[in-house]
DNA sequence: ATTTTATATTACTCATGAGTATTATTATCT
DNA sequence: AGATAATAATACTCATGAGTAATATAAAAT
């Protein structure tokens, strides 16, 4: 007969914590609706019973972790807003510089970063909270002079975030390209398309 | 009781065929998982066992759609392949022309195409498969000459990709923008940036 | 007209996996 | 030391939804 209550050395912390990063890697893997909380416990070295004690249901543990990227995106976000008064040749620095930060979490953070991008409705409406952030960045503290008025920043951004989660999951992911010069590479491409060439 | 057997004026190929659009919007309403049998049948007027008449199950179903989707899809990338010796200047209305192609089909199928674009491992594969369809559209048939060679066409190829997907998500399906142009606007600001100068 | 084939229904089975009632063991507090 | 709180396991329940066996009716073929 197996072992039963609770064991030697056991901590609450750690087996929640524990629970939070396997279910993270499950989802990511499987998606939501193949992710046994079973194969959760099971990984973990518990059971059934002990997960319920930590997080209300399954549903409950998944959001925790789409709030967790979500949040630590978000911060990000803002911290790459540019300042104003930047140079025109610093500036390509300065946005590449930015966009790595998010590349270097995405790395540090791989499956968070697919359930973030990928699960459904949760991802669709981080996406578009993303734009509106990056369409923000772009125009209202990088105001005129440094792109072209003719530009529909708010097309630009949602192109920059389908750019970013592509480039995300086929290349920075699987290790093929660094998040520096991913987002060096991004800006080379696209800022020389938006720079207002007559100012 | 209950209609039993054969109703009148029923039609293998059209219960077939309902059967398949019903489920379409379904999965790209709900998704694979959150799609019910039941509800398909339901919406279509039949019942679960004459579904499985038609599809081995709810797997095959999907895949038939998801089929659809992808052969539609890669005919219409091969056809927007350019032809040698175009000028300069029409370069940008033929691109423009190929990529509204596109955004038309998807238009006119938005629930094939979310399925498409948005289902888990399927929609993964198609993605690559379209990237490298275009990134050959872009490097061995408008070789040289109209692009400048310091761009990484996989990057590039890759971030098309993307673009396609979110603002065919974010513009084309909900009606906020039209195929053409979505298409112009797209060409307009990103060829700008990959068009070589120096020549 | 009778047989056969196609299309459909009623009324199930059965696996799966989320979530729970109960009980046990260790750690901590007084 | 004894009481209480925290952490865990065994052994279930129970809803859901995919898929099926058996049967009936309409249409087509002979």
């Amino acid at each position: 007969m197996g072992q039963r209550g609770r064991k030697k050395g056991s901590n609450g912390e750690q087996s929640r914590a524990l629970l939070l990063s396997i279910a993270a890697n499950e989802f990511a893997k499987h998606g939501y609706h193949d992710t046994k909380v079973s194969s959760i416990v099971k990984r973990a070295g518990l059971t059934q019973p002990t997960f319920y004690l930590y997080f209300q249901n399954k549903e409950a543990i998944f959001q925790e972790l789409v709030e967790l990227f979500r949040e630590n995106l978000f911060s990000l976000t803002r911290k790459s807003r540019l300042e104003p008064g930047i140079e025109l040749t610093s500036l390509s620095d300065r946005i590449a510089y930015g966009l790595a930060g998010i590349f270097i979490f995405f790395k540090e953070n791989p499956d968070l970063t697919k359930i973030g991008f990928y699960e459904s409705a949760i991802a669709e409406e981080i996406k578009k909270e993303l734009a509106i952030q990056i369409e923000e960045n772009l125009t209202s503290e990088v105001q005129n002079g440094y792109f072209s008025q003719a530009i529909d920043m708010c097309i630009f951004a949602e192109s920059l975030v389908g750019i970013i989660e592509r480039l995300t999951v086929t290349k920075l992911l699987p290790g093929l390209k660094g998040p520096n010069s991913l987002a060096e590479e991004i800006v080379d491409i696209f800022l020389n398309g938006i720079i207002n060439k007559n100012s």
